[in-house]
RNA sequence: GGGGAUAUACCAGAGUGGCCAAAUGGGGCAGACUGUAAAUCUGCUGGCGUACGCCUUCGGUGGUUCGAAUCCAUCUGUCCCCA
């Protein structure tokens, strides 16, 4: 127990709240402790990661960290933080969702280091066998209607309605805790704050079905959900979820993505996703006031976390090509670019057969390119017309302009530009 | 089971026979300023056309009318009250 968990937590802002006890019972034995994802999508996105480095944190402070995948709860539904009733999944796609996140969870914990190593456990395996009159005998029987009604998630429905099944949620997710307490000894269960209801639930079960001794406990503990000093939510990008899988979301676009955090939310950030020592960001910080069109706050988060996520060689060459396209020698550099460097960039191919359909540079960036720079020719006209394209760095505003007189890197590359940071490669095939 | 209300573009929310592709706000995108920041100001925000314009939208369907988001019928969803 080389580190204290619960400080390391506090300087970083990532401690909203626990149950009193727990810091000195971390710093007496070896605890494990377990955080639940959602199986909702094949993939995590950054919305989790502040949970998946709570329990980075908590290895590397000497304990066991468990990651559950929500394979049953998944079916059900946290009403949580939801106004409706949440759409069943299927449950092939929940199977195939929990691969897909296992494989992830594997990236940022050490499942090879003895006692303290990762597990990733699955509440599908525990209740699939579980039959309903079993559960309401096992599960049901030790919490009354009244204290489930009274948490937050619940009151909040009320008005607007709330299944039985949404409903039964928090003893799903409490008789998780209780299992893993049973079979595998956990006795912390950690969130975001939106869980605290659903996690007490949990020490609830525990407390009533083990007369356990002050020795026992099982304890919550949550971290403040990010959000961003503007109000508006954190972790999405203009195209929807920032996700950790390279093929929803390219290494450059995730690089991009922190690299464009505004400077109110660095300080948050570098704390929560990079495990950047409190000398070593207090510095950065420090630069950063004093200089900060370098953007180092920025750059030294992108670059952690595309780190973590991508690979270092991925990340050098994003951040390579992030410099090459925002450079006033794009084109140039474009001309000399390793073909390494290339296949990072955001590339469009222009298929030939959709060529024959543009008449001018404006069809070409909207349906020649799958309406993927412009959704579609009005659009991209307003776009041009607003001084918003740039054509291998030189802006455009004639509609009309032909795309055939354009000259092409390489003899096959057209470097696209929309406002100040999204840029596209066109190939010509 | 009975009664009432409501359904409008990404969201909220006006519109109650032609002036409605539909007010306003938010969100989003872009421009200016900057630092690939924030704030601010400006423009855009159904599709197609350079444009006078054309086409498709106001829960579904079917009507009335020269003309309907607006009126009628019916169906569906949601909410409220009574039982």
């Amino acid at each position: 127990m080389s580190l204290n968990f619960i400080e390391e937590l506090r300087w970083r802002g990532m401690l909203h709240d626990m149950i009193p006890g727990l810091e000195e019972h971390l710093q007496k034995e070896l605890t494990t402790a377990y955080i639940g994802f959602d199986p909702t999508a094949p993939s995590l996105h950054i919305g989790n990661l502040a949970a998946i480095m709570l329990l980075k944190h908590f290895q590397l402070a000497g304990h066991k960290p468990i990651a559950l995948v929500g394979g049953a709860t998944g079916m059900i539904g946290d009403p949580s933080g939801k106004s409706a009733e949440r759409d069943f999944l299927s449950e092939e796609t929940l199977r195939e969702n929990q691969i897909g996140i296992k494989a992830q969870l594997e990236k940022f914990l050490d499942f090879e280091c003895g006692a303290t190593s990762a597990e990733v456990v699955n509440n599908y395996d525990w209740f699939k066998e579980f039959s309903f009159l079993g559960f309401l005998r096992e599960a049901g029987k030790f919490l009354t209607v009244n204290y489930m009604m009274s948490k937050d998630s619940v009151q909040k429905r009320l008005e607007t309605g709330l299944s039985f099944t949404e409903f039964s949620y928090q003893l799903l997710q409490g008789y998780d805790f209780y299992h893993l307490y049973k079979t595998k000894n956990v006795r912390l269960q950690m969130g975001g704050s939106d869980q605290w209801g659903n996690i007490t639930t949990g020490t609830e079960i525990i407390r009533r079905k083990t007369e356990e001794d002050n020795d026992d406990r099982a304890y919550a503990l949550t971290t403040p959900l990010v959000t961003k000093a503007d109000g508006s939510k954190f972790g999405k990008s203009e195209s929807g979820n920032v996700w950790l899988d390279a093929s929803k979301t390219s290494p450059y676009q995730f690089y991009q993505f922190w690299l464009n955090a505004a400077d109110a939310d660095c300080a948050r950030l570098i704390r929560v996703f990079t495990l950047f020592s409190k000398q070593d960001i207090e510095a950065m910080e420090k630069e950063h006031a004093d200089a900060p069109h370098l953007r180092i706050l920025q750059k030294a988060i992108a670059e952690e976390v595309t780190t973590r996520v991508h690979g270092a060689a991925i990340t050098a060459l994003v951040n390579e090509a992030s410099g090459l396209l925002f450079s006033k020698d794009a084109v140039e550099l474009l001309a000399n670019a390793s073909e390494e460097l290339l296949a990072q960039l955001p590339v469009l191919e222009v298929a030939s057969e959709d060529l024959l359909e543009c008449n001018n540079l404006t069809d070409l960036v909207s349906v020649g390119t799958k309406n993927i720079i412009f959704s579609s020719k009005g659009d991209a006209r307003k776009a041009i017309q607003g001084n918003a394209l740039s054509v291998n760095k030189v802006k455009v505003t004639d509609p009309q302009t032909d795309w055939k007189s354009i000259d092409k890197i390489r003899g096959k590359y057209v470097l696209v530009g929309n406002g100040k940071q999204k840029n596209y490669l066109l190939l010509f095939k």
